[in-house]
DNA sequence: CATGAATGAGGGTTCATTCAT
DNA sequence: TATGAATGAACCCTCATTCAT
């Protein structure tokens, strides 16, 4: 191998890409930039990826790869589970996933706001598609192990709930201090989760419009 | 002097540039486009406008404006009202916005997601932020008024909210067909707001993780 | 029509683009030394065409549609023609196609010398081919009437004898003083093309190898 | 040290150079290309040649050796030559010559096509008038011992003469198939040189314009 | 005010050449 | 000597903005 001195530019690359990426969005990065924060050359980057494009893609594949391969499908589990226990796993699902999320929070951030470039604007839909059916199925498994109220509509409350995680993702990707995840998402479930446990409060039966 | 002195230029070409806008995002939308579309020249564009981003800046901030306009304060109605009727008022005030969100579904789609532009990120953070302040607004008014379970986080529900509103926002904005907003957001209120109302589902009481 | 004043641009970017595709073949003109030589901007070069390749094959399809309108058809005169006559008739028509190739100097080279780039080659050879074809068209006309051999290969002549015009023609667009056509011509006539007259020269029948 | 030394790598080199040029020219031909197709990397290229337009000129100065050394210099054998002698020695050599140029039709294409670079195009005029003073040389000394008309312009004669084969040479060095060289050239023999021969067809004497 | 040709800074990509191993 | 990653100068084309008419 010539020039064996440092094998780590590719990774060097994409560490920049990253970086580069996560600030201006893909259209505003320049490969230049990209180099520069490499501390290599432009060309440098064209013996790595056929385009400035292409480093992005790889980039969002590996990283949504990753990130799938952090939630489990639910329902495998025996289905005597209780419901606090049901809660107890969501939760910690949860916060592998956001922990990820923190650790990648530049290149999410980019995913998030759509490649900030209109050839990639997809990914936030499906990025967002995908963790919609994420939450659909954790609410069917827990309507259908009673854990949720009968009349729950499944796709609207998925709808909102991974909305609602979504926009946590999205605010994460900016912060500067690392939150404290658990209190967070035990905080949410108290909030929000159990609101779609099997009654209504009773403060409001008959209420509705 | 091609054509007689039109007094609508300015407002053809504001809708002219909703729409590309709207189609491409700020950053691959051309001047000669918006023109083209607005059916003058693109030099009639320059005597409009200062610059691209300015027509961008003043669609943005019209819109933001009527949305603002849109939305009461609360709690300037009589301390009396009871959960129904604050409900049924969140519920109205709600599919104002909605209905309005849909309306103006191209430039809202073009704002929610990021301007596509590095430039204008900032104005979604606004617009969340400033949604987020009107949820907040209003979980502190039903707090008060003794809707609201004691123990609910505001910032955090608020977030988690208007994170689910922001969701149904963008999915809004890309549909071709009207939804039934009275039906969708009744359910929405029936599905996940009234879970924060004041006692957790006894269900759970005690697992709480 | 905004700006005018220089309605020539075009033609001046022809120009321009000609003499550097003359000077230094397509895949070494660079845009910017066009529009330098033109006197304009990079940018306006964009504006009257779609690009630099387009520029060329414009002046070149203008070149041989008129250089085409230049070449009669053979044969469509009355047959009693004599000898005399088609040849003076062959001799006038090389004039015009030389004077015109003479004029048409800069560009034809380039054409003669397959746009120098790998994408235009078929420009020479479908050049090579049209003008071969002509030859044929006149040798089988001067065959037909009794001016040249019975035992005339003109496939074979119209090979040779084109390909010695295409010489003279990269001769041509090389010169730096105008030659005289006509005489020029004329010899060639006299040296050449009798040569194929109806009968081999007495003084080698039987010689053939 | 990934393989071990090779010998033959230069004349692999110039090989894979030849395929390379022959098929794209000059300018297009990457060093990547013919590394490639010699089987060794860019940089075993930069060890044997300075640069690529080195190693393209050391094949053309290799060629055009060999190619001079086919051609007998005219008039060095006794002057008492028949006509049908001189004849057939120029037939035995110019079958000679484009047999050469059929073997060696790769590179020979690239020449006369001007390099397909305009840095090479000197080579086509060098090459060109070095045939054309081959012609000169047998026209004048055919003239000498008789064998062509007095009026012959040998000047006229010899760049028309060569045009022909040139033209031949271009159609030859793109062929797919070996053509008979000897049907070949002694067609052109009869119907072209003959042609010149001492005394112009009677049936137009008089007739010159 | 309207027009649209002209401007020119910029950016992605290519590829001959260099050089550390 | 062989290797192939690194270099960086070019070069085509885009498009927001200017400005003469």
């Amino acid at each position: 191998m010539a020039r064996p001195a440092d094998p780590h530019v590719r990774s060097k690359l994409l560490r920049a890409a990253e970086l580069i990426f996560g600030s201006v969005g893909v259209e505003r990065a320049h490969v230049d930039a990209i180099a520069l924060e490499a501390g290599v050359s432009k060309g440098a980057f064209y013996n790595h990826f056929p385009s400035k494009d292409d480093a992005f893609r790889e980039l969002v594949q590996a990283l949504l790869q990753k990130l799938g391969d952090l939630i489990p499908r639910p329902g495998t589990d025996a289905d005597s589970t209780s419901g606090a226990e049901f809660f107890a796993r969501c939760l910690a699902c949860d916060q592998r996933i956001f922990e990820f999320i923190w650790e990648n929070r530049l290149l999410m951030r980019v995913i998030l706001e759509g490649g900030r470039s209109h050839a990639f604007v997809h990914l936030v839909d499906e990025f967002a598609e995908h963790s919609r059916r994420l939450v659909v199925d954790h609410l069917q498994y827990g309507k259908r192990v009673g854990l949720f109220r009968e009349d729950l509509d499944v796709e609207i409350a998925s709808a909102f709930l991974s909305g609602g995680y979504d926009r946590l993702a999205r605010s994460i990707v900016r912060m500067n201090e690392r939150p404290n995840f658990h209190a967070l998402l035990a905080a949410i479930q108290n909030n929000v989760l159990y609101g779609m446990a099997r009654a209504p409060s009773p403060a409001f039966s008959g209420d509705l419009p």
